[in-house]
DNA sequence: TCTGCATGCAAGTGCTTGCTTGCATTTATG
DNA sequence: CATAAATGCAAGCAAGCACTTGCATGCAGA
């Protein structure tokens, strides 16, 4: 093999992914997977085992990109452009990862551990959130009177709500495009930091 | 029947509702369903033909609710006290309807009618916050240079995202009891609204 | 050229699903 | 009390599911 074609276990891995998008794991059926990898169901259980392996092996894969999440970005002090950066890899991260936030919130039943993963995406944004509010707060850039814990969770609140009902609704009256939502809600936000 | 039991009806639908919201559309089956109601299958499928029109009873039971949605509520003219009130007829109409919201997270893609219904709640609310911004603008108990469409977004947003954060997490760190919710996010909010 | 590994293929197993049907039984109603 | 409607019950059906297995095939490296 001279060509670089994608291995058969990330074919079938994307391919499974792609599944749990459009309709999560009940539907995401080892048939379907096959046939959109264009692979045989067999070669499916060998690989994986089981059903249950294979999304393993997407959360394995998930967990492992979250650990870099915030690895590229920069901080320059600007606190609006600082927000708009974080939201912006923030966002980006999830929607690079919405099986696992789509899965997550269906299957948060059946597969607490799931869940957790999920949990973990958010969690890292407020850390980080908070550090930098704490930051910003000791350089004087945003107001003494700011509550950091509140101003934390609007931030995760308000951009969990924008994804999701980005990735799920249609209409144009509760989904703007990326770039109005930073540079419009995003900018909103900031000015109740100087108050 | 001189007693007031609910109606066989009621119980399958009540039944359904409740394994919709715990797993969703695929995993609610006409079995369980029953059991749940303490119910013959096949006296499902007498009342409600197919497990489509099962699904559809929850669903035009749900645009009813929605009509009302705003109806008992009483604005004063207080800011923060009338969004604090908002907010809160809207956290409670989602809570009392989250097999909706859930399911039509889920199967978008598969019964885009569905979506269709879920995204009528935050356009209703939508509406109603749009009017009252522009009437308290009007009033000038917000500043005029406030960004009425940014700040309904900003509001709905806020809120789905709350809302199924509240409803899918358990990591108090991501979630915050009703109360705080409306003290502190929707205070935090109402503030940027006087800048 | 030989060997071993990865894959395809096809048949099959046992389980669950939605859904139907015919008949007995209960319950409400006049 | 009689009649009719609402339910329970049990058997069954076709389809789809996850998963297994045995064998043929093809491809890579020694």
């Amino acid at each position: 093999m001279t060509t670089n074609p994608t291995s058969k276990q990330d074919l079938i891995l994307n391919a499974f992914i792609t599944l749990l998008i459009q309709g999560g794991y009940q539907s995401a059926t080892i048939n379907k997977t096959a046939e959109v990898a264009g692979v045989n169901p067999s070669t499916i259980f060998r690989k994986f085992t089981d059903k249950e392996g294979l999304l393993s092996a997407v959360v394995e894969r998930h967990l492992h990109d979250l650990s870099t999440i915030f690895d590229g970005m920069v901080v320059i002090g600007d606190v609006e452009k600082d927000l708009m950066t974080m939201s912006q890899t923030y966002q980006e991260f999830q929607a690079n990862h919405q099986e696992i936030v789509l899965v997550g919130v269906q299957e948060s039943f059946r597969m607490p551990e799931m869940s957790r993963a999920v949990e973990e995406i958010p969690l890292q944004f407020k850390q980080m959130l908070r550090e930098y509010f704490t930051d910003m707060r000791a350089q004087h850039k945003i107001s003494d009177q700011v509550d950091i814990e509140a101003a934390t969770m609007n931030m995760i609140w308000l951009n969990f709500g924008y994804f999701l009902a980005a990735i799920r609704f249609e209409n144009p009256d509760l989904v703007t495009p990326p770039e109005d939502f930073y540079d419009k809600q995003i900018r909103f936000f900031a000015k109740s930091l100087s108050v």
